[in-house]
RNA sequence: GCCCCCAUCGUCUAGCGGCCUAGGACGUAGCCCUUUCAAGGCUAAAACAGGGGUUCGAGUCCCCUUGGGGGCACCA
C-alpha cells in the first residue's frame, strides 16, 4: 500500500504549534515509507477564513522543513487541494447519498432548532436535532423544495447499535448509536461540513493514514458511517494526544497567554518559534520527542536517524505539554553543534532583520566564546548589547574598582592599557597580544597579583554590562577606537 | 448532565509479567572549572494516583474509584 498522509489546516489565522506537531507525525511517516504528503487546505466555514492565513501556514511549514507533495501552491493529480474550489464535488455525493437513501434534506429553520433544542435539553437530550425530516414523505419534499425553502443535508445515523472506530493507538473505540443524531453533511449555502468534506477527499486523494486530534475521535463514528454508506475502503485513524497549556489546563491556546517560571512568554504560535531565534532543525526535535522516542535514552538526533525508527503505532495516546526548558536545552545543544561560520550565517541576518546590523567579521570574532551562552538567536540581543551602540558609561565608582584593586590602580591600569592599544597598529590588533599583555598588566595592579579584578572592571567599562562574553573577544569585535573611547569615559569617573 | 480518551519523578519520557533496590533527559540543588555569564564535568533530591482482583510473581493484564483531558454546531 502506497502511505499518502496530509496536514488538512482551516486558515482561520495563524498556524498553531500544535498544528505542526500533527503535522510533523504524519509527515514523517509519509517520508519513512517513500510516500507522500498531502497539504489541503479546508475552508468550508467561509466566515472563518482569514485572509493571509494560507500564506502564513505555507511559510511556518516551510520554515520548519515540512514539505509536501501535493498541495494548493503546487497542485497535484488529485486536486485542487482548496476545499471550497471542490464543492460541486461534495454536492454531488451529497446527492448520491439522497438518492441512496443514506441522507435527506432538512427543511428545519432556526427558530425551529432552536425550539427543538430547548424541548430536547429539558428531557436531558443534548443532541440538538429530533430528526423529524427524516422520513418526510417524498412529496412533501419535494413541495417545501418547490417553496423556495432553504434546507441542509443530514446523514442518517444508525439509530441503534453501534459503531467501532478503529484507532492506531487506541485500538477499538466503541459507540452507543443511540447518542448521535443525524448530522449536518452539507450546509443551507450549499458547502459542506468537515464530515463530509474530509471523508470525500481522503478518499479522492487517496488518504492511506488520517492523522488528526483526538477532538474528532467522538465524532469519528459518523464519518465511520460515512465511508460505509459510501462503500469506500476506511484509511487508518490515527488520533494523536491534545496538547496542554504548560499548567496542564486545557488545550494549549493562544488566547490564553501564559508565561513561563522565567517570565519568558509561553510560544504558541509557529512564527513565534521563527521569531524567537530557534533553529527550525531543533525545533522539530523537540517536537519530534513529544508523544513519541527515538529510543535508547536518546533525545538529541537527526530527522535522517528519526526516520529510520519511526512508527505512527509508538505514539502515545496521553495528553501532553510541551517541556519548553528542553527546547532552550536542545536548541543551545544545535548552536554548540554550528561551525562558527554557521553561525554568523544565522545569525548575522537575523539581527539585520531586527534592525541590528553589525559586521560579519565582528561576529566572526565572537562566534566561538557565544555559542555556548545562546539559547535562541535572540539571547544575542542582550549578551552583544554593547556592540550595536555607544551608550554613554553608566557607572559608579564602585562597578570601575574592588576590594583588591583601588580607585588609583585601577586608574593607572586603565592608563596603561590605553597607551598600549593606541600603539597597536591594525594588523597588531589580535586576539593573542590583546589577551596577553591585559593579562599581564592586571596582574601587575592588584594586591594578589592576579588580573580577575582589573579584568572584571575593564569588562564593565568596555562593555558597559555586567554580563558579557569573554573580554577579549569583546575588545577584538568592538575595534580598537571605541574601545579607548569607553576607557577614557571610565578614566574619566575614576578620576573625575 | 451524557459519551469518549488518558494516567510512571515538577516536566518530557523508558518500561509492552520476573532483567525494576523503577532507567534517561530537561529543570532544580551542591561541588569542580572559571576575568562576568554561560558551557562542560561530577554528585544529589525527585515518580509507578488509590483500592480491589488475576497470577508462583504486577509499574506492566482486568475492574472500580479518583484525577486530568476531549466531545456533545448549518466550526473545523
Amino acid at each position: 500500500m502506497t502511505v499518502r498522509t496530509r496536514f488538512a489546516p482551516s486558515p482561520t489565522g495563524y498556524l498553531h504549534i500544535g498544528g505542526v506537531w500533527s503535522a510533523l507525525f504524519g509527515w514523517m511517516f509519509a517520508r519513512k515509507h517513500g510516500g507522500r504528503f498531502i497539504l489541503r487546505i479546508e475552508d468550508t466555514d467561509t466566515r472563518r477564513t482569514v485572509p493571509g492565513a494560507l500564506e502564513n501556514l505555507i511559510e511556518s511549514l516551510r520554515w520548519f522543513g515540512l514539505d509536501w507533495d501535493e498541495g494548493p501552491d503546487i497542485g497535484g493529480p488529485f486536486g485542487p487541494y482548496i476545499q471550497t474550489q471542490r464543492a460541486e464535488r461534495y454536492r454531488e455525493w451529497a446527492s448520491w447519498l439522497i438518492d441512496r437513501g443514506h441522507a435527506y434534506k432538512c427543511f428545519a429553520t432556526p427558530e425551529e432548532l432552536e425550539e427543538m433544542r430547548k424541548a430536547l435539553e429539558a428531557r436531558g437530550d443534548r443532541s440538538g436535532y429530533d430528526r423529524r425530516y427524516r422520513d418526510l414523505p417524498d412529496g412533501e419534499v419535494a413541495r417545501l423544495e418547490a417553496s423556495g425553502r432553504p434546507y441542509v443535508v443530514r446523514f442518517k445515523m444508525p439509530l441503534d447499535g453501534e459503531t467501532a472506530v478503529p484507532d492506531l493507538l487506541r485500538g477499538d473505540v466503541v459507540f452507543d448509536n443511540k447518542q448521535f443524531t443525524d448530522y449536518v453533511i452539507l450546509k443551507s449555502n450549499g458547502l459542506p461540513t468537515y464530515h463530509l468534506a474530509h471523508v470525500v477527499d481522503d478518499h479522492f486523494m487517496e488518504i492511506s493514514h488520517i492523522t488528526r486530534g483526538v477532538e474528532w475521535l467522538n465524532t469519528a463514528p459518523i464519518h465511520v458511517r460515512l465511508f460505509q454508506a459510501f462503500g469506500w475502503e476506511m484509511p487508518v485513524f490515527v488520533h494523536l494526544p491534545v496538547i496542554l497549556n504548560p499548567n496542564g489546563k486545557g488545550k494549549l491556546s493562544k488566547r490564553h497567554q501564559a508565561f513561563a517560571d522565567d517570565g519568558e512568554k509561553i510560544l504558541v504560535r509557529a512564527d513565534e518559534f521563527m521569531e524567537a531565534g530557534y533553529l527550525p532543525e531543533a525545533v522539530v526535535n523537540f517536537l519530534a520527542n513529544i508523544g513519541w522516542t527515538f529510543g535508547g535514552d536518546r533525545e538529541k538526533f537527526t530527522m535522517a536517524e528519526a526516520l529510520v525508527r519511526f512508527e505512527l503505532a509508538d505514539i502515545s495516546p496521553a495528553p501532553t505539554r510541551l517541556p519548553y526548558s528542553k527546547l532552550d536545552w536542545l536548541d543551545n545543544q544545535y548552536i554548540q553543534e554550528l561551525s562558527d561560520e554557521a553561525l554568523v550565517s544565522r545569525l548575522h541576518p537575523y539581527l539585520e532583520r531586527h534592525g541590528k546590523a553589525i559586521s560579519k567579521k565582528a561576529l566572526l570574532v565572537l562566534a566561538p566564546v557565544i555559542k555556548m551562552r545562546l539559547k535562541k538567536l535572540s539571547d544575542a540581543f542582550d549578551l552583544l548589547a554593547f556592540l550595536f551602540e555607544d551608550e554613554p558609561l553608566q557607572a559608579g565608582l564602585e562597578q570601575l574598582t574592588h576590594k583588591k584593586m583601588d580607585r588609583a590602580a585601577a586608574a593607572a591600569a586603565l592608563r596603561e592599557t590605553r597607551a598600549f592599544l593606541e600603539a597597536l597598529t591594525p594588523a597588531e590588533f589580535t586576539l593573542e597580544r590583546i589577551a596577553a599583555r591585559l593579562t599581564t598588566i592586571g596582574e601587575a595592579h592588584t594586591e594578589t597579583g592576579k588580573a580577575g579584578p582589573f579584568l572584571g572592571t575593564l569588562r564593565f567599562i568596555v562593555t558597559g554590562q555586567q554580563v558579557s562574553p569573554p573580554l577579549f573577544e569583546s575588545i577584538v569585535a568592538l575595534g580598537c577606537q571605541r574601545v579607548v573611547g569607553r576607557i577614557n569615559q571610565g578614566l574619566a569617573i575614576l578620576t573625575g
